[in-house]
DNA sequence: CCCCCCCC
């Protein structure tokens, strides 16, 4: 590879405020610019071979570069993107700095070998006695046409721009606030409220991005009420006049090492032009699913994946908070042949119905295809409203032990004979695992009991002949819901458990609702000894149940208490996999 | 100024 030559004198006309497109440096030292948490930034010195730029900076979504240490001393780069902002600072002049945020490496540092030329400390003020030389030396700067420089000069509304040029994220610091940022909102949270020992309040927050790099903001109170409506996912937004400070990196993964929040001063104005393509949209780097296993537990990943199953939505009482919650899982499969649940918390699980289309997303349950799985989820309009909200960064829990928290389809697989040799059940939570199991026998005394009307309360009535009393919501009615609990006996390839299913899961395998039943019985009264015959559909069927366990104490004796939380019917295509999977890992044989 | 992330 012939060594590059640089684009010599270009410094000058960059730093000056004229752009250069694709100039040819020499990278001579890079710097870790200290920084108060673990994200890291880097500052460079550049060389046209006539002038020094200690003034440089590396986005951090290069940052990479460096830590691959492709950035060594003597290196020639181009750049392909790049863009300068003021930096203000209150006792000097405004100093222009450069944010690089595209390069090319076109020789190695050890393949050049040595400093080229014998570049000198760009000043600026020397600039304003000789800008024509520079200029003829270097060969043939034109304008860049990137929209992102472009956009730095346009001339932005004066109500909040005060003559100021957009600086690009990268640039803001706690110590620079004379600045206006056109950024594009990845995503914006539900509002949430807060209640403790310094107060209580509401806020909500929302992801920004340009193309130097993202930052969150956070709004408060009084704020919440300004702005919510006003910040749309993917619109176009003009900013200043925010509080700069250190992300908490606990809560905040994105790639800043700052964090802001709105105030009274903020200026929020929605740019025309969402569509604004010098505004990046969202980045993504996709994970297959069936990689998720292998990493760390709380990862952020970005999936790409169409839905296979739809759940309801679930109300739920925190035992710790007493909250009430709603959720909805989800299991979503990808490319990779693997699915996972997802769960949706709070209003998106209400609102994801709005723009979702079950029918078309439940198509690919038949022609599960991992080649038109792509195509789907990438092209099909329908999707593309419902499928953003998997490709968006989701914290999933716990997917590798299937314990506390797992999604149901990363249960860990265990047979009776497993669960009773971990001791599980043991723990202060349940513990949760699936197993492929035969219906063998149903206790059919008593698996229907009246439960209260009202819509959300299932609890168990008192039975006062003519009229049934609810304890919990403490009313009287006349009538009653009638609702399955069953308890039957199960069998895996190891061993047999009595398990308790609940009504839903009762409906779903036997095909008819416990209100039905109900009155079939109550129309064969009478008649001894048939008890099980209504549940005969089910005997010896088989399924994959997902399964809790829990021991629990009744008066001095200890018994561990099987609760079905899922049945899902042999899908013999995935349980074979599943089954190979497990032969290959004995053996060794097969998969790598 | 939040920082909770729930449940079966």
């Amino acid at each position: 590879m012939p060594i590059s030559s640089l684009t010599t004198g270009c410094i000058q006309s960059i730093m000056t405020g004229t752009e250069v497109e694709k100039p040819v440096l020499q990278i001579l030292g890079t710097k870790k610019i200290a920084s108060g948490n673990d994200s890291e930034r880097y500052r460079i010195l550049i060389s046209d071979g006539k002038y020094l730029n200690s003034f440089a900076m590396l986005a951090t979504q290069l940052n990479h570069l460096q830590q691959e240490d492709k950035l060594k001393e003597n290196t020639i780069v181009r750049l392909e993107r790049y863009t300068t902002s003021m930096v203000n600072k209150t006792d000097k002049a405004d100093k222009r700095v450069m944010i690089i945020l595209e390069l090319t490496i076109l020789n190695d540092g050890r393949e050049v070998g040595q400093k080229i030329g014998n570049p000198q400390t760009f000043n600026p003020a020397d600039a304003a006695s000789a800008p024509a030389a520079a200029a003829a030396s270097a060969p043939k700067p034109t304008m860049n046409n990137n929209n992102y420089a472009k956009n730095n000069n346009v001339s932005m509304n004066q109500s909040i721009n005060s003559g100021h040029l957009i600086s690009p994220i990268a640039s803001l610091s706690p110590y620079n606030n004379k600045w206006v940022i056109k950024v594009r909102c990845m995503s914006k949270s539900q509002i949430r409220t807060w209640n403790n020992a310094k107060g209580e309040g509401k806020l909500f927050s929302m992801d920004f991005c340009d193309q130097s790099g993202e930052i969150r903001a956070t709004a408060f109170r009084d704020d919440v009420d300004k702005y919510y409506d006003l910040i749309k996912q993917d619109g176009v937004y003009l900013i200043s006049k925010c509080t700069l400070k250190a992300a908490n990196k606990q809560f905040n993964h994105l790639k800043n090492d700052y964090e802001m929040t709105f105030g009274s001063e903020t200026v929020i104005q929605p740019c025309e032009d969402d569509n604004d393509d010098s505004i990046p949209t969202v980045q993504y780097n996709f994970t297959p699913i069936n990689r998720i296993a292998e990493m760390e537990d709380k990862s952020m990943v970005d999936i790409c994946g169409v839905v296979k199953e739809i759940g309801e939505i679930v109300h739920i009482t925190s035992k710790t908070t007493n909250k009430e919650f709603k959720k909805r899982e989800l299991i979503v499969v990808d490319q990779s042949e693997a699915s996972i649940a997802l769960q949706i918390w709070g209003d998106d699980a209400v609102n994801l119905m709005v723009t979702f289309n079950p029918l078309l997303l439940l198509k690919e349950l038949d022609s599960a295809n991992s080649m038109e799985l792509k195509v789907l989820a990438l092209e099909l309009d329908p999707f593309i409203n419902s499928i953003q909200i998997f490709l968006s960064v989701i914290k999933f829990e716990d997917a590798r032990t299937g314990g506390a928290g797992g999604g149901s389809m990363s249960t860990e697989w265990l047979s009776f004979f497993d669960v009773r040799a971990r001791n599980l059940g043991n723990g202060d939570r349940p513990d949760y695992f699936q197993t492929k199991a035969t219906i063998q026998m149903i206790r059919g005394q008593n698996a229907i009991y009246k439960a209260c009307s009202s819509p959300d309360c299932n609890k168990k009535v008192v039975d006062e002949g003519e009229s049934f009393r609810c304890e919990k919501c403490n009313i009287t009615s006349h009538t009653y819901k009638a609702r399955f609990l069953v308890n039957m006996s199960i069998s895996d390839w190891t061993s047999n458990r009595w398990v308790t299913c609940f009504n839903d899961l009762v409906e779903q395998m036997l095909g008819k609702s416990a209100s039905e039943v109900d009155a079939e019985i109550q129309a064969s009264a009478g008649q001894e000894g048939n008890e099980n015959e209504p549940f005969s559909k089910m005997f010896f069927q088989s399924y994959v149940f997902k399964l809790r366990c829990k021991v629990e104490t009744y008066g001095d004796s200890q018994r561990n208490k099987f609760t079905a939380v899922a049945a899902t019917p042999l899908n013999y295509k995935e349980y074979n996999k599943h089954l190979i999977g497990d032969l290959s890992r004995l053996t060794g044989i097969g998969k790598n």
